[in-house]
DNA sequence: GTTGATGATTGTGT
DNA sequence: ACACAATCATCAAC
């Protein structure tokens, strides 16, 4: 690049070869003209002085501009404004220029404006979602809560539990807000302070305004980097709080007294074939207050387990027969029951009834509730179409 | 603290 | 989509 000029040591009578006005380029070190050199056959550029002596100016001004940064503020500002007014300063600046133009274009193209990254994207939705970022106060939080609660029964404590929660969530909030603004205040003031330098730049070196663009570019993107980490940290903080607050699994409780009585009533009424349809699963979530799912996740262990331990629940299961036995012989004294087995044609004579004489503990006699393979009688017809509750009236009341 | 009960979840099969 | 089976995580009694 830059070819170090012989210096001549020929003290400071040199100064002003540049053609600088007053104080600047006086140092010995700096002047580089040659003796034999006469200011006569200067042509080249400005058509005043021959090539060579155009040449050795040229290479005054580089070593300058190399040693500028040697010198103290004083002595650099000067010499930066005598540059500015040297009259060799436009081409040497044209010629930064068509260089600039040459490796910017190769840059350029490594560079065009990337996608939106997806990852980020995700993120940027999860915590709108989660009420972290977004508007304050929003809804996001209440309607994660519900969201996650919505498979649960409500319990009397959730309440309390929720204002813990969004209490905690709120903390993540803020804590993330000032860090998001932390940053972004950073970034507005490095990207000015770049900005200010690359201007005072361009008085002495070609800045466009595409590459002032494109560095402020860079810097919203690292700090965008940065950013996400922050979002990513958040999200995870967040998940850690839902986790640990409004997992079902964890905060499960046990289905009240009734409910249980309610939903063993109909499985021990509807032994053959313990398997309630939509409907009945609604009548039945309507009655225990729970959901339908988990009225569904009750028969699904209630069935497993029943079948893998029959002898276990056989006192239970003679339990629910007797008192079923009881509400139709007396009328209905629980009006919980879904109430199927008044006219049962297919649950009470097939299911409760048998119970009340069949006292074997190994698990045996439940061979003709179902299949040898294990599986409940019917339950390859249709579930639904064929669901025992098929005469119950369950609007009872 | 241990243990059995229990509601929920997950993986698999149909 | 539903059921089953295994498993997890918590509750509740001791």
């Amino acid at each position: 690049m830059l070819q170090q000029q012989p210096l001549t040591g020929n003290g400071p009578s040199n100064g002003r070869v540049l053609g600088v006005s007053g104080h600047s380029g006086m140092h010995a070190h700096n002047s580089v003209r040659q003796p034999s050199q006469h200011r006569s056959d200067e042509s080249g550029l400005e058509g005043t002085e021959n090539g060579h002596e155009t040449r050795r100016d040229i290479g005054d001004i580089l070593q300058q501009i190399m040693t500028i940064t040697d010198q103290s503020l004083d002595e650099a500002q000067a010499k930066k404004h005598a540059l500015n007014c040297h009259r060799m300063k436009p081409a040497l600046f044209s010629v930064l220029c068509e260089i600039k133009e040459k490796t910017g274009l190769s840059m350029r193209n490594n560079q065009e404006e990337e996608p939106q990254d997806p990852q980020l994207v995700r993120l940027d939705n999860m915590l709108l979602a989660e009420g972290v970022a977004g508007p304050e106060k929003g809804g996001g939080a209440a309607a994660a809560v519900s969201a996650a609660t919505s498979s649960g029964g409500m319990s009397p404590d959730s309440s309390l539990e929720h204002s813990d929660y969004k209490s905690k969530l709120s903390q993540i909030r803020s804590i993330y807000h000032t860090e998001l603004e932390k940053y972004e205040q950073a970034c507005t003031e490095f990207t000015t302070h770049v900005m200010n330098l690359l201007r005072e730049q361009s008085r002495t070196r070609p800045v466009t305004p595409r590459e002032i663009e494109r560095m402020v570019a860079i810097i919203h993107r690292k700090f965008s980097s940065i950013q996400t980490q922050l979002k990513q940290s958040t999200c995870e903080a967040v998940m850690i709080l839902r986790s640990r607050f409004l997992d079902a699994r964890r905060k499960r409780r046990n289905f009240s007294k009734q409910a249980t009585e309610v939903l063993n009533e109909y499985f021990y009424s509807h032994l053959s074939n313990p398997y309630p349809s939509e409907e009945a699963k609604e009548e039945l979530a309507k009655q225990c207050g729970i959901t339908v799912s988990q009225v569904s996740n009750w028969f699904g262990n209630k069935r497993i387990r029943y079948k893998k331990n029959i002898g276990k629940f056989q006192e239970e299961a003679n339990l629910y027969a007797m008192k079923t036995a009881l509400g139709t012989r007396q009328g209905d004294d629980s009006p919980h029951t879904p109430n199927s087995t008044g006219s049962g044609s297919f649950s009470l004579s097939g299911s409760a009834d048998m119970f009340l004489g069949v006292p074997s503990v190994n698990g045996e006699q439940s061979a003709y509730q179902m299949q040898s393979n294990g599986n409940w009688a019917g339950r390859n017809s249709p579930p639904s179409g064929t669901s025992p509750h098929s005469d119950q009236s369950e609007n009872s009341d």
